[in-house]
DNA sequence: CGAAATCTTGACCGATCTCAACTTACGTGG
DNA sequence: CCACGTAAGTTGAGATCGGTCAAGATTTCG
């Protein structure tokens, strides 16, 4: 756990308030979300869910990472994404009253903090704002899982890391690199391929003086036109 | 337009009971929604809209059977469902502020309720069950989603279709036989597939006795236990 | 610092897409 | 209601992207 904090009710609370959920409300209202969830404390590696499991609560997710993958008929793993602080998951049991379809499992150290089904709905009741954010984030989701599914079987795979690339500089990073946020086995499983051709196609793009690996995780966009173009 | 209804405002009462994120509510309520909507009539082919197209309504399909579909980057087209009547769309850009990224168009003559987007907040606010039947229905359709592009990426041709076929038969046609609801060429975009493959594919099947194609429509199931490994 | 995992590189193979020609089905209008 | 034309479906041959297996290099983390 980390040393800056020893008190997980401590992390909760900053949790929530960053929670877009959430984000709207006033303090004391967060105050009062507050006091309905409850702390849970992961460890790199431990599971928060898994397939086939129930599920009566809302997890939203304080400190650290969580990796969000599937597994196919025959076995075979796909990440479906990475939460970070702020996102929330396990809505799909939740709200459709069935079972957990994909597994959760912590990339580092994580503080999480729950919210029961029974409590979401009275907040929700009580501030319909609340139910309007989640619907916005799943709309969002929904957007993006159909986005993707669309990619796969329409782009390349070349042409899918290149789009994944041009996403992730887009959101800051002045200097046109990027930072890869997860290992490039797990971008592989993201983009619907595997490491040997992740690696390959990298080595493409810079062949192609497309982009510049500086290092295992940084990767420096140099023509962003031919990026969108492959 | 049908000869058994010559009032839309008719089929739009109709269309709001049987839609299912309504049909909790009281008749005088659903009177009381049904007066919110308005009616729209499409022709087999008319766009209802496009991708880049802003918009603020709900829309629920009360006759008839339109197709949603995307076109990625390079320009394909990606079936990604049939909307059946009950059945509603338009949320994304209703709930996420941004514009539509797909596409719909009217399969057949089709009758359309709409609903506008501060209607809607109104009656979600009133009947929070809405709102959660809503979320319910997006949980479902986000699990679809994500379920379709983990095979995309990690079963084979063969594998989905003999899956599809499977669910297909899952509902109802007590008698083993499923109806295809689309043509082979909307199936293959919908597999993320070309009509070819499909057409490959089925003859497959068929040499393996797993299916018998009694017509272009029409698929007689004899292995299902066969097909599931497939 | 060392073991284990990740990543890279190479060679090979196969599932599926493409292109093309032909056949069949269907909805549109006379 | 039928004929016709266009769209859908089938079949074949060829090409290729990317997956698999294997071995070696590098990084990560305890």
């Amino acid at each position: 756990m980390s040393r800056n904090c020893h008190d997980p009710q401590e992390k909760g609370r900053v949790c929530i308030s960053k929670v877009p959920i959430f984000n709207h409300l006033e303090p004391d209202q967060m105050e009062e979300i507050h006091h309905l969830t409850h702390t849970i404390t992961l460890e790199r590696g431990d599971t928060l869910y898994r397939a086939g499991e129930t599920s009566d609560a809302l997890y939203i997710l304080s400190t650290g990472k969580i990796r969000i993958f599937r597994v196919s008929e025959a076995g075979k793993e796909r990440l479906l994404h990475i939460l970070h602080p702020g996102d929330f998951t396990g809505e799909l049991a939740l709200f459709n009253e069935s079972t957990h379809e994909s597994f959760a499992e912590a990339m580092e150290n994580t503080v999480i903090c729950t919210l029961r089904r029974g409590a979401l709905q009275e907040l929700m009741k009580q501030y319909p704002a609340i139910a309007m954010k989640i619907l916005g984030e799943f709309a969002n989701r929904l957007e993006t899982a159909e986005e993707q599914a669309t990619r796969f079987v329409t782009e390349r795979v070349e042409t899918r890391l290149a789009l994944y690339l041009l996403e992730l500089g887009e959101e800051g990073s002045s200097d046109r690199e990027v930072i890869l946020p997860m290992s490039k086995k797990d971008l592989a499983s993201y983009l619907g391929t595997t490491p040997e051709t992740i690696s390959r196609k990298l080595q493409y793009l810079e062949e192609n003086r497309l982009i510049e690996q500086r290092s295992n995780r940084v990767i420096r966009l140099l023509d962003r036109g031919g990026l969108a173009k492959v």
